[in-house]
DNA sequence: GTGAAAGCGCTAACAT
DNA sequence: ATGTTAGCGCTTTCAC
């Protein structure tokens, strides 16, 4: 039923067969498949038929062979850690998916050196767009790529030393300084920073230091280890708390359940002791406890727009050049149950 | 300095310029550079030196077309949602990559209808084999592929009337066996499992159900809605602990954290009151609140083990067969200080 | 409107 | 050991 001859070849029907089929050339099969030139109403038909009937499906690689171009796009990943990359990818893939483009996904998951040997495959693949998250130094694994015109984009942030491609974030300066604000008007003054250390934190840092300058909060910042565990935050959370008085604490959401896990054993009331601010969200951060009040992207839509960046790109030809940077994506700023008005005495003032 | 003519032809460097620069033939230059064929030094260094002085990165499409392979694996989800499906996604492109496989990601993200359209273009792009998560009744789009003899396997689950492909899967039998020998050590005689409808779920609970008849104990399914909120849940949850009396409860990962914000309303001491095992696992699991037991999965081993089948079969040429259900993956009980012993008798019987 | 022919970049027989 | 030749499947001039 799928095959009509049962002991057919191993092999993939090509428009060859098509055209002997449909009793016509392989280049008048070619123009009546893709529809491109004009062919008579009743050999068109006989080429779609044959075609339909043999199972033809174009050899792509010879197609690109020919046209020097894949309809494939490139994404190098560092590591596939954070779930909002899941959100970011479906927008990606679904954008380019709907300009018929497919994508190629690698992940780095070491250093640059990997880095540098999924990009030297990707351009052997002759993909026609490239994106690279958090590029590290590249070195010459760009020069193919440059050298065939090939657009090449860092995605959310910029690893150490690469920073010589443009970039396609999402900036969260506004939504930044609205969260302040905010706080500054439920009567906090001493802001709580807890991040990890080397990740996208160092700018989100540069954010909050000049909202709270401008708006005249005291901010201050500390590292917390990735592999501290909740009793030893509980500790480093207490203690950070006691010695900056402050009356906001903001993390990321990578660090949220052990931090959390450790705000339960001090036995903190939120928003009355402590008002809460995450970067990132997720169902567990609205769902579960009390929701928290956040500074988020729409990852989803940011993939998109890179998408369409890319093609709108290949669109205008090779020399149409990128912008440096584009802060593509809009941090938002979400108030939820998590902030309250500052308690007029912190906690450990009262003590 | 990248490029040693500056106004070079935006055209990407061919073998056939790295021969000429050797100053060999093209056919020379390809076994230099393959190195499948013995060729004497010093033309291996001056072909090596030229490719290198270019830059040189072999056209995969080319060698597609020559080779007929791809050396691309192609990938069908559905959707891009549970988080696992990052460690799986790693764990399977980690291992591709290891074989010099790349990966072309793709998700479905609406019917069964946008499945066909995603396997026939990756049919199209020729990839040397195919993974569909949970696919559905894919009709005539597989016909490309079988005529070329290029292995499908589906992924997680069949999903409806998608039965006819081999299946890779992890098992989770003897995990949830084990749990529930455990929870019956421990005094529990009655079970609860909630789920969302049309997931996963109808496999669990048949390994549920199958176990539990085999250990003397009670169990009751329960439907929730994708969209049901944390207050409706609630009463949900107390209606169907009140009439079954229950002393565990089973639930999935994806509602984890509207479950458990419902379970709070419900002022329930866990696990003095009721026992908590959930499928799948995270952080949030783990490190917020009593850490749960689980019954997960090594998704990213899952992966890597798809990856490995794939490669192998690609390896023993077209006429081996898959075996049509590969348990690939096992599941794990994990315990934690979620479950502990049944109590004397059930919160609502004490009412 | 259709067929003939060339060629995209590469590899593998075959010849030398 | 190296060069010559053919051809993978497709699109596109170029004639007719």
């Amino acid at each position: 039923m799928v095959d009509s001859t049962p002991d057919a070849p191993r092999r993939a029907v090509t428009l060859r067969d098509v055209a002997r089929r449909a009793g016509v050339d392989v280049s008048t099969a070619s123009r009546a498949l893709s529809g491109r030139r004009r062919v008579t109403a009743g050999v068109a038909g006989r080429v779609h038929d044959a075609a339909e009937s043999l199972g033809f499906s174009p050899n792509y690689a010879a197609r690109s062979l020919r046209l020097s171009r894949t309809m494939t796009l490139g994404i190098v990943f560092g590591q596939l850690t954070s779930p909002g990359l899941l959100e970011f990818l479906e927008g990606l893939g679904s954008r380019a998916d709907e300009d018929g483009y497919s994508l190629m996904v690698t992940v780095a998951r070491g250093g640059a050196e990997r880095y540098r040997t999924l990009v030297q495959r990707l351009c052997e693949r002759r993909v026609d767009g490239l994106f690279i998250a958090a590029p590290p130094e590249l070195g010459d694994a760009l020069r193919g790529l440059q050298q065939a015109g090939t657009p090449v984009v860092a995605l959310f942030r910029h690893g150490p030393g690469g920073d010589d491609l443009p970039l396609v974030t999402a900036s969260e300066e506004e939504a930044v300084r609205q969260a302040l604000r905010r706080l500054r008007e439920l009567g906090h003054r001493r802001l709580l920073y807890l991040g990890i250390p080397a990740a996208i934190p160092s700018v989100r840092l540069e954010w909050l230091k000049e909202a709270a300058v401008g708006l005249g909060l005291a901010l201050d910042a500390r590292v917390i280890g990735h592999e501290e565990s909740v009793t030893r935050l509980e500790a480093r959370l207490r203690e950070a708390l006691g010695e900056t008085a402050a009356t906001a604490l903001f993390f990321e959401y990578s660090e949220a359940p052990r931090l959390l896990g450790a705000l339960r054993g001090l036995d903190l009331r939120i928003p009355q002791d402590l008002s809460l601010v995450v970067f990132g969200e997720s169902t567990w951060t609205i769902e579960l406890g009390p929701p928290l009040a956040s500074i988020r992207h729409d990852l989803q839509a940011l993939g998109r727009i890179a998408a369409q960046m890319m093609i709108e790109r290949l669109a205008c030809g090779p020399d149409a050049e990128l912008p440096s940077v584009v802060e593509a994506g809009v941090g938002e700023w979400v108030e939820r149950a998590s902030i309250g008005p500052a308690p007029a005495t912190t906690r450990h003032e009262r003590r």
